[in-house]
DNA sequence: TTGCTCCTCACGTCACGTGAGGTGGC
DNA sequence: TTGCTCCTCACGTCACGTGAGGTGGC
């Protein structure tokens, strides 16, 4: 049996970490002497221990280090896997906020600005706007949500809509010239641009500093951005579900048509409210009680993101009663939805 | 100008970041009303207020977001880089080490192991191992630097070697089979290897296990590996220096020899320390006292490790009075040397 | 007895979030 | 007056590090 301090110095850790660890319920000793307490640990403890050190300095959370500890090899590699996803995630976030941070910076210091120009077929805008439209609202008193962004990259541009209650991100492919630009359109130039969009062929999207112009079927349309920073959608994108489940729209519609909703009011607005609950055999068995996860959802909200994704087969992802639910779409893997649930 | 709520809103900050980046000196509205304590921000804020929600999302630590708010260009740039950097660093640290730690988890699962045998030239070798071998120490109280760590890579075979007040980093072209390891090899093993190396020819190293094993010019050595996680050298290694000095080895004798050093005693071990101070123009003046950035450490380890290093031209870099003293051979980009500073 | 190791408990760090209890401005 | 926004202050979070003050075992 080892020490707390012999212990430390043979796994690297440090006296006052194996000391929050026991505490913690992450790391105990074998034995705690219960006249003195001194903690002792076994020999086959040092494995662990080595272990634990390697897992936290490259910054995993306790939660997962218990699961890569705990014995399970299975939940040791999703926690292996889902560490190394959140870093890159990380990083591949940060190389995007520290270039854009770079480039309002040159702007700063020399404000001329070139202008982005987009040019893609007008059915690709159509489907992709209708895909996310419903999700935008007129809201005041968040002006960054009232309208849609659209993130231009080379080769595609990404529309992506949220009143914060609810979300939906979709693509099309796009020529792009001149600078990547993520923009807010305005839900009002949004909507008269929609049925300039009927005729297809070719539109032309330019964004010339505070400045939009969209040309499509002959029409030309000029609006200004909304000039505010959009929410940190892709966080909200990268969900970790604990189930994953592919079903039908259709079969899902006559599912929640089945049970009457609760209704529900927020701030003096009524809406119906839907409980999925799924059985332990991660099935769907009924819009109504189950003994599995429940997950509660306006049911309103619901049928708008099936509607608009355009397609009836379709994956719900689930991660918990307080976690959002995801809709996403196979048939269109660029497409997919999410929904705030509302307290149980 | 804004109120704190219209400010978070308008910014993507929330209203107690904003009260924190006040009190904290790193953001604070232009003007505060001395009745109400209410804050005010200015338009011309919220630029930088957005820019610091940027920042702040990428996890960039405040201290970094000062220096990008500040209005100095090459400071933001620098700051900017420097973040970018450690999440690349946190990153590629984290692969290594959760493969390490599913290599591990598979081991305990499938017991048997797969012996890695390394073949390199005794010339490089010899050269590696003369370059690190003076900065490990045989202590009974730290076992896991008793010895050389071997990294061995494919195509390459880093040494590591550490008294926790200095460290040798170097290494040479080796031909792997069998898996990457990473095995400390006791002073005592290295000692003896050495004289084998001199007749040149190829080396084959062998770790099966436990089992240590080299063959060198007929003769066949074998040993046992020191069982202990080595310390995270890598991190001691990215240091983040302010001044950058290309000087020689001999230049820096002679300036060595010309003051007389302090002594020093710790742990009852008395030890000769120069100090190393730089003037405003980044010269290194003389080894005496100097009006910019001064360092101290032990003159027998500067000795040593530019003894170690095998040529005269070197780099050195300091980052202020308590950080690593770095040496680095820019005739031998893969070998370097860091030094602990003694406390002014 | 000395010196070392161990113990608990409290407080500090970092960048905030979350109340509690109270005030200001329309 | 009501409702909303703002204020300060205290405490919680996460994963520890750092003393203070005291005890156990050789």
């Amino acid at each position: 049996m080892r020490s707390i301090g012999e212990m430390a110095r043979a796994s690297g850790l440090s006296v006052s970490a194996l000391r929050f660890y026991d505490g913690a319920g992450v790391f105990g000793p074998a034995w705690v002497d219960p006249r003195s307490g001194y903690r002792w640990y076994a020999p086959e403890q040092l494995a662990d221990a080595r272990l634990l050190a390697r897992l936290r300095r490259v910054g995993m959370p306790l939660a997962d280090v218990s699961r890569v500890l705990g014995g399970d090899r299975a939940e040791a590699d999703l926690a292996l896997d889902g560490h190394l996803r959140r870093l890159e995630h990380g990083l591949a976030d940060a190389r995007r906020e520290l270039s854009t941070v770079r480039a309002l910076l040159d702007l700063r210091e020399n404000p001329m600005t070139e202008p982005t120009r987009l040019t893609l077929p007008a059915e690709g805008l159509a489907a992709a706007l209708d895909a996310v439209r419903f999700a935008a609202t007129a809201s005041p008193e968040h002006p960054a949500v009232a309208g849609v962004l659209f993130e231009a990259e080379a080769g595609l541009l990404r529309l992506v809509a949220t009143d914060r209650y609810r979300l939906a991100v979709s693509r099309t492919a796009a020529e792009l010239a001149g600078p990547e630009v993520g923009v807010i359109v305005p839900t009002a130039f949004v909507d008269a641009l929609r049925p300039l969009l009927a005729a297809g062929g070719p539109v032309e999207l330019t964004v010339d500093g505070a400045r939009l112009t969209a040309e499509a079927g002959g029409s030309s349309l000029t609006g200004e951005r909304i000039d505010q920073d959009y929410p940190d959608y892709r966080r909200l994108t990268r969900l970790e579900p604990t189930h994953r489940l592919t079903t039908g729209a259709d079969e899902l519609r006559a599912l929640l048509a089945e049970a009457a909703p609760v209704t529900r009011s927020q701030d003096g607005v009524e809406y119906p409210v839907s409980v999925l609950s799924l059985g332990p055999d991660a099935a769907l068995p009924s819009a109504g009680t189950g003994e599995g996860l429940q997950v509660r959802v306006n049911r309103d909200f619901l049928l708008e993101a099936l509607a608009a994704g355009g397609s009836d087969q379709l994956v719900l992802e689930l991660g918990g009663p307080i976690a959002p639910l995801a809709i996403r779409f196979p048939a269109r893997a660029d497409t997919f939805s999410l929904l705030m649930p509302t307290a149980p």
